[in-house]
DNA sequence: GTCTATATTTAGATAGAC
DNA sequence: GTCTATCTAAATATAGAC
């Protein structure tokens, strides 16, 4: 494995572990029996590295955030492999959750990636929500369908720190997936909702 | 006003606007025009400093946390004077919140101080949608309800946070209750939704 | 109580040899 | 590509005069 990507992946390790803000780049470079001259070689200090881990994590979610093609049948098993990739995704980078005001007003760059992503993210679930409305499984007005949405960004943004803020023990990107369809849950029509659960229950 | 108190409006203001972790105990004594010396006289250090904020919070929510002696009627209106009470709180002393897996993480004394207030948080929430479900008001099944609350616990924690990051200019505490109140209504029985409807409305 | 001056520590970053 | 050695800057904290 050649170096630069031995640090990447040991730079992820430690700020999930530890969060950025607490982790230098000596305690990288330590971690990896590495010289803090070899690891400047590679990164050019602990921006770049933070834009490397970024730009794979924008890489990894972008094909789901994009609108698909064509419209949306919007099952509840599209919408559950939908989050299921989306929170392995975040649970890899849940450092970058971890620290999301911090780190976006101590970096610009990272505002100016996080913004688009947050409003690709609201775009995408809002077209999800609308496809289960047309079709007749969502069921409610304008304002609880904006609400829920709001409920639903808020949740794959901070329900990792949020388990990990209550000390819920093991932290797993599962719990999200059920957390965010039971919050669809209540909206749905009967045979739906009832689906939705058997599709929540499977992972127990 | 004595040195003390500006001392702790003065950080209580700098933590808010920039994040705890971005402001150094000389910018508090530039801001404030006293001397390092002089901010350490009266506080030991950071660590000191945000003790007493904290202690602020905690005693400022206390009495919305503690379970009410008698059993809670549970009305819509009570319960909006609680989260209304709450999110002031809390939007007073955000700071708390925006970094919270830091500061906890580097705070041990924190840890210990927000898991009891989080746990209490979560325990006085439990009371009031048992009392709704009690009264007939809230119709859902064992596992909503305990979805729910996640949903209701996590949005007290981050809601803030979450209007901040995404960067919907100014951040108001009254979107907080309004979110809450409405991630109820979908479980309501029809009557009590339509008046919870009409308290978000109020707002407005 | 408040100030000036300074000490301590640590993180981020670079230069130059190998 | 990698290492050793070192520098700079900044933040926390303290000493001692007033």
């Amino acid at each position: 494995m050649k170096t630069r990507d031995r640090i990447l992946l040991c730079t992820l390790e430690l700020y999930n572990a530890d969060g950025e803000p607490n982790v230098t780049t000596l305690d990288i470079a330590n971690e990896l029996e590495i010289s803090p001259g070899n690891l400047y070689y590679h990164f050019k200090g602990k921006e770049a590295l933070l834009e490397a881990l970024v730009d794979d994590f924008l890489l990894s979610t972008h094909s789901l955030l994009v609108s698909p093609e064509e419209p949306d049948d919007a099952s509840p098993d599209d919408l559950w492999l939908l989050l299921h990739l989306l929170f392995e995704a975040i649970a890899t980078h849940r450092f970058l959750f971890q620290d999301l005001s911090n780190l976006m007003g101590r970096y610009p760059f990272l505002r100016h990636a996080m913004r688009p992503w947050l409003a690709a993210l609201r775009s995408r679930l809002n077209q999800v929500l609308r496809a289960l409305r047309n079709s007749g499984h969502l069921i409610c007005d304008e304002d609880a369908e904006q609400r829920l949405l709001d409920a639903l960004c808020q949740t794959t943004l901070f329900w990792l720190d949020y388990q990990r803020v209550a000390g819920d023990g093991e932290v797993d990107a599962a719990g999200g997936v059920q957390q965010m369809l039971g919050l669809l849950r209540p909206c749905l029509d009967e045979e739906t909702a009832e689906w939705m659960q058997l599709l929540i229950n499977r992972y127990n």
